[in-house]
DNA sequence: CGGTGTGAAATAATTCACAGCT
DNA sequence: AGCTGTGAATTATTTCACACCG
């Protein structure tokens, strides 16, 4: 009966700092908020980009623009990682990839286990490699016999029964869930158990987990209720005054 | 050349006011954070659970626990669309349920579109109903000449070019962007060409949008780096220090 | 009582604006 | 001259705590 804190959409509360201790402690990158680790990833992708292109410079407002954000919101971003730009003239492509890589721990591979093979479960497994930068499937679960035993793009099917087994074995990290929803607590106790400490979870349910247990949740029927309620209220601006969205006049095409 | 205001994870900025004149508009809710409606969402999911088991009052400590908030959130929350639960007994279930709905904009049937047929692309339009109440998939886009013409779940798939013709046409709301990278800003123009203004985006790019249209991200990548961050901060903790997360030490189950 | 609704306090995230480096 | 890094101000969100009501 833990509390579940999950974090879908908006974010935990934020990064525990290292220690009370003054004196002891590392000089690591302390309490990243997680908004910005969200951002992070974002600029890397943008990093990447720019790289292909021979790029080998972007001032923060040029990086800023093509990832969606105000360039303020990105320098900081990046001071919380201990950025190192060089004033006058902008960030270095290269050195700078690299620096979010290794922040976001992706120098090290993680291996990631999925379990649930239905509709969506079948296209995130056929993923194949998750946009590029590896995050390799190595683990495949499901209930259903007729799915165990066979392979998807080169990956067994196990049971779910096995996880504990196979996930150690695999040295899984991150989790996924695709699992139909009366299932998926029981899978994801099944990963907490092989010692899988970070999870994503597609199923609509709240996870119960311990608290070392990092949950995000991916729910697509939010999401598009979210954007329902946003067509409501245009449609309720609309109708009666006359500025909508943020004290604008709504704009004919 | 518009900046992107994009909401993935993050909320967009918050709601704007209604009007600016202190005697007319609606008595309607005003100013719902963006945080809020997120978890609107799932307190509507929770309210039909218990409306399916016959519940028909909860109290805002019960709803909270499952839906893994606390219950100052949650009551907060209900505050900002106007709930009406009884003092000293908690919410009705059906009512409470009702008004969500509505509040959501989930009375009037929302039609969705869905551009891009490929691994994920038909995931997503063979999900049925996304998790029961209704956000009807009633047009699919692809280039592929191999895709176009062929039915899935029913439904024709047409060619990208007849975006702006079949979404007027079936009253299109939403549209959700399943392309590859390259090819999600073509869409997502076209989209809005045909006046679609809520737009959910799986593709791995910041989409250039007018100011009027609301853009929702869902970037897999994203949340597997969110969760690699992770991970390597929990190795991180662990090598060096003892305690880890929020100042207790790390257990071993 | 028991539980809601909500001001006020606390915390987190964003933006401003400018000193300081190259 | 240009652009980073960052304190300080602002804004958003969460939590507290308690008056008030059924």
């Amino acid at each position: 009966m833990t509390s579940a804190p999950q974090a879908g959409p908006e974010g935990t509360p934020a990064l525990g700092e290292a220690a009370a201790t003054g004196t002891g402690g590392a000089p690591a990158a302390r309490a990243v908020p997680e908004a910005t680790v969200a951002r992070l990833a974002v600029y890397l992708r943008m990093l990447g980009e720019l790289a292909e292109q021979g790029t080998d410079t972007v001032s923060s407002d040029e990086l800023a623009a093509v990832c969606g954000v105000n360039s303020a919101k990105l320098r900081k971003d990046l001071s919380y990682v201990g950025s190192h730009g060089i004033r006058g003239v902008g960030y270095e492509v290269g050195p700078l990839l690299h620096h979010l890589e290794s922040t976001l721990g992706l120098t090290h591979r993680q291996s990631v286990a999925l379990v649930g093979i239905g509709n969506l479960g079948h296209a995130l497994a056929g993923y194949g490699g998750f946009g590029g930068r590896g995050f390799p499937v190595t683990a495949l679960f499901d209930v259903d016999p007729d799915l165990v035993g066979i392979k998807i793009n080169g990956i067994l099917v196990d049971h779910v029964r096995d996880i504990p087994h196979v996930c150690r074995e695999r040295d899984v990290t991150i989790g996924m869930i695709a699992t139909p929803a009366p299932a998926a607590q029981g899978a994801c106790d099944l990963l907490v158990r092989a010692g899988v400490s970070c999870i994503l979870n597609f199923a609509p349910v709240v996870l119960q987990v311990p608290e070392q247990v990092e949950v995000r949740k991916v729910d697509l029927a939010v999401e598009l209720q979210i954007l329902s309620f946003h067509v409501a209220r245009r449609h309720l601006a609309e109708r009666e005054g006359l500025d909508a969205v943020n004290g604008h006049a709504v704009v004919r095409s």
